[in-house]
DNA sequence: TTATTATTCATACACTTGTTTCAAACATAC
DNA sequence: GTATGTTTGAAACAAGTGTATGAATAATAA
């Protein structure tokens, strides 16, 4: 009946990691409660991946690594057409992760929202390694979709944006309870078409005074 | 010299503490760092606190409950005079929040924004003692500030705007190294009316078609 | 078959964790 | 002074951590 050998050790180790990393958190989440969960022996875990960081990189790139390949692609569609639009450019970055969710779970979703809140434990060198390509590119994109705002303006926004997001992707289902259901997050589009539309808004807003105080016209 | 016989033990741990559970995290700080560094006895913290987590607790409590008055205050202060508007309300769950760094230092911040981004340890509980009230207060502001959408999409777009609140009181120091110093978080009166400015933007924002897709006009 | 490699298993090893214990030092009231 | 309650101190506890080891097993190739 089983067509592979072993039916796929390292793939459960996987799914259970990013599970309870999700979950519990990276730090709290031990070794053997991953392997007990997932039904392995604890010392699979140093065989396949060499180390609980290792682990984490694993199921963090078999996540991230797709999605942001999905990103860097909608954005060359839109660059190949010459469409410098604010909301297609920050659905571009949106969309991808919350089509991961669809696609790989939930807790595919959460994990990158945690990674984004809060990264510790987690070597800042890996998050560079994660999104340095695309936090350029969407740098760069942005650039040309919001040519009025000031740079450094452009780039706080861009930082609320991901901080929705983040918030977003690891809260979802916390913002359900708490609205007692009202507020679910099953369908996808309309969560995307959300997201943009509140995004495009605040990233089109008229700046600021440089130092003033009340909000002047 | 020394005017009291030990100059506050408790408050020594409680600083520590802080700047610890801002920076690495709850979880992965233990009670021997946290003690070694405030140079006092392990047994101290267990002493004063009764475990770890009643000390996470009186950390958490000694910085969040002022500034939740504070926010309070300004919503009873904006009530009294009939305003409802969409800026000021958003400022006044905003600004508390930033003014805190000011008052009681980076980590102060740091561990709040870190609280709502990941709650890893953090027992559920305690973050519904600690913001139920004043989430309450402000979902029924919002709701007379914003009286033309819909209850779910306003609860969503607070949720929007509490992530970018988060992200930027945890990761504001990383996007002023990210952006090679550009963006800096100084002058706190900028960075809340740039917030501020975002998020009004966001909230009033047309909402999307209902169930459609690309976005109407 | 035998030889070889890849994978699984039980077990042990240092090490760190939060917590507890109990004696010593301190403050203050009598 | 003594007595009393409070705070600090060093050391130990039991439990859990990530990791390493070496034998047993499964799979594959010659």
């Amino acid at each position: 009946m089983n067509r592979t050998p072993v039916p796929g050790t390292k793939e459960k180790i996987l799914d259970t990691a990013e599970k309870l990393f999700a979950t519990e958190g990276y730090s709290v989440t031990s070794l053997r409660s991953i392997t007990s969960e997932a039904g392995v022996n604890l010392a699979a875990i140093n065989y396949h991946f060499k180390s609980k960081e290792g682990l984490l990189m694993a199921v963090l790139h078999r996540r991230i690594d797709p999605m942001n390949r999905e990103r860097l692609a909608m954005l060359d569609a839109l660059e190949a057409t010459g469409d410098h639009g604010v909301e297609p450019t920050v659905r571009a970055m949106l969309e991808p992760a919350f089509r991961m969710k669809e696609r790989d779970g939930e807790y595919s979703i959460r994990i990158l929202g945690k990674l984004h809140g809060d990264p510790a434990g987690v070597p800042p060198a890996v998050i560079t390694d994660l999104f340095s390509q695309v936090f350029a590119r969407f740098t760069a994109a942005f650039a040309k979709a919001l040519p009025n705002l000031a740079a450094e303006e452009r780039l706080w926004r861009l930082h609320f944006v991901l901080g929705a997001m983040a918030h977003t992707l690891v809260s979802a289902v916390k913002l359900e309870e708490l609205s007692c259901g009202l507020c679910n997050s099953a369908d996808t589009d309309t969560m995307v078409e959300r997201m943009v539309t509140f995004a495009a808004a605040g990233l089109t807003a008229t700046p600021p005074a440089p130092s003033g105080g009340e909000s002047g016209s």
